[in-house]
DNA sequence: TTTAAAATGATAGTAATACTATCTCATATA
DNA sequence: TATATGAGATAGTATTACTATCATTTTAAA
């Protein structure tokens, strides 16, 4: 069975939507390799359209600007990941399980999965890491946040905080443990390979150790 | 007793440390106004140039670029809270007091001391809080890291993992919770007023919901 | 099969950004 | 009085981040 997957993504995130068309999905595959190779900062449109031998104007086509680009990729890992915890944590009862398989998820390396043509997810993966937080630390959040681009990332937010309340209804900050795990996830294993002095995995440098501590961390605050 | 404090800096920060002239510390404290009201994206040495009455090339004597003028500005920062957070624990012994405290300083709103003419804390807090980590989301990170730029965060991180020790030697990732109090008491706030559903205080905003979610976060954790 | 619409490519142009270089001038200091 | 230092003034360049226009190809509908 060939299991093609589509995302369907807010109309706000693109000018034109580059999954339906060949240049689009051009755009999304050289954009993710360009900004892991040299990061989101020098990464730009003339780069990216020289890649594919297309042209500027043809960028601005399917994207206001590379930020939008950003939060477009964002906002795709976000609903990929939690169509994949969705997937993953179906028909599991036990919610000290299903969040044990949720923190691994998380932290763990992804391998890219077939099941998108166009989308290395392990690369987005490493881009969301040390990218992912630039998409909402702007001034101009707030509104970004109206047109619900930051949607994805919510949605899993709740995911993860309904599974939290179950393990414990009485806990009082689901929400917040949430986005912890969330974004200790990427920045324990950011940390563990750039600056491993602020973490105690500088050593071995293993995802796993990650992993345990957040295990750790999650299940001694909500029992 | 007018105490005036005074943070010896990494000379790698700078081109010419800006603490000892006076267009020096015009930089420092124009760009910490300007940062904060348009954000570190739309910041320029033009402007900086203009909003002091000086020039371009002058600011670019004092820093290389932008980015590394943020990093300084961070580094500062990671500073000036360490030398208030032992200043605050001095003389406290007991290890479960010391983290409240610190906690404390991490989460909550800083007034601007008198201390520093020429910076204004609170309005650099909010920096850090929008900015701060773009100071380390580079392709950079190891060979700003080699010139021991990171030097400050660091530093904070190890005294926090001591009082964490101190409070339970046993307990085995000091280290990665510090960086998570750190981060979270930072990133909690900035979600609480700008994407308020990633956490559990978007009714009333108040910083005292943060320092009470992270206080509850760490003891349970090394208790 | 023709025709129109949509998508792309090619080219040009602009304002702003991120610098580098040089020269002058004021001031302090030795 | 000579000299070093800091700063202002001006100029210039490559790149970035766009916008606009027009020609051509592809596709889809009549």
């Amino acid at each position: 069975m060939e299991l093609q997957v589509q995302i369907r993504m807010n109309e706000k995130l693109f000018v034109r939507n580059p999954e339906q068309t060949d240049l689009g999905r051009k755009i999304i595959q050289s954009s993710i390799q360009l900004i892991h190779e040299n990061g989101f900062e020098s990464f730009t449109f003339k780069k990216l359209a020289e890649d594919i031998g297309s042209t500027e104007s043809g960028i601005y086509r399917y994207f206001e600007n590379k930020h939008r680009l950003l939060i477009y990729l964002t906002a795709w890992y976000w609903s990929w990941l939690e169509f994949r915890v969705t997937f993953h944590l179906n028909n599991i009862s036990d919610p000290a399980i299903k969040l044990k398989k949720l923190i691994q998820l998380l932290a763990s390396n992804v391998e890219d999965d077939d099941a998108t043509l166009y989308v290395n997810e392990s690369l987005l993966h490493q881009i969301i890491i040390a990218e992912g937080s630039k998409a909402y630390l702007t001034k101009h959040v707030s509104e970004d946040n109206k047109d619900q681009l930051f949607k994805p990332y919510k949605d899993l937010c709740s995911l993860i905080a309904v599974v939290i309340l179950e393990y414990n209804p009485a806990y009082t900050h689901p929400r917040s443990l949430a986005t912890t795990i969330i974004e200790m996830a990427h920045l324990q294993v950011f940390f563990m390979h750039h600056l491993p002095s602020l973490t105690d995995f500088g050593d071995c440098k293993d995802e796993q150790l990650v992993v345990q501590f957040l295990e750790d961390l999650v299940f001694s605050s909500i029992r």
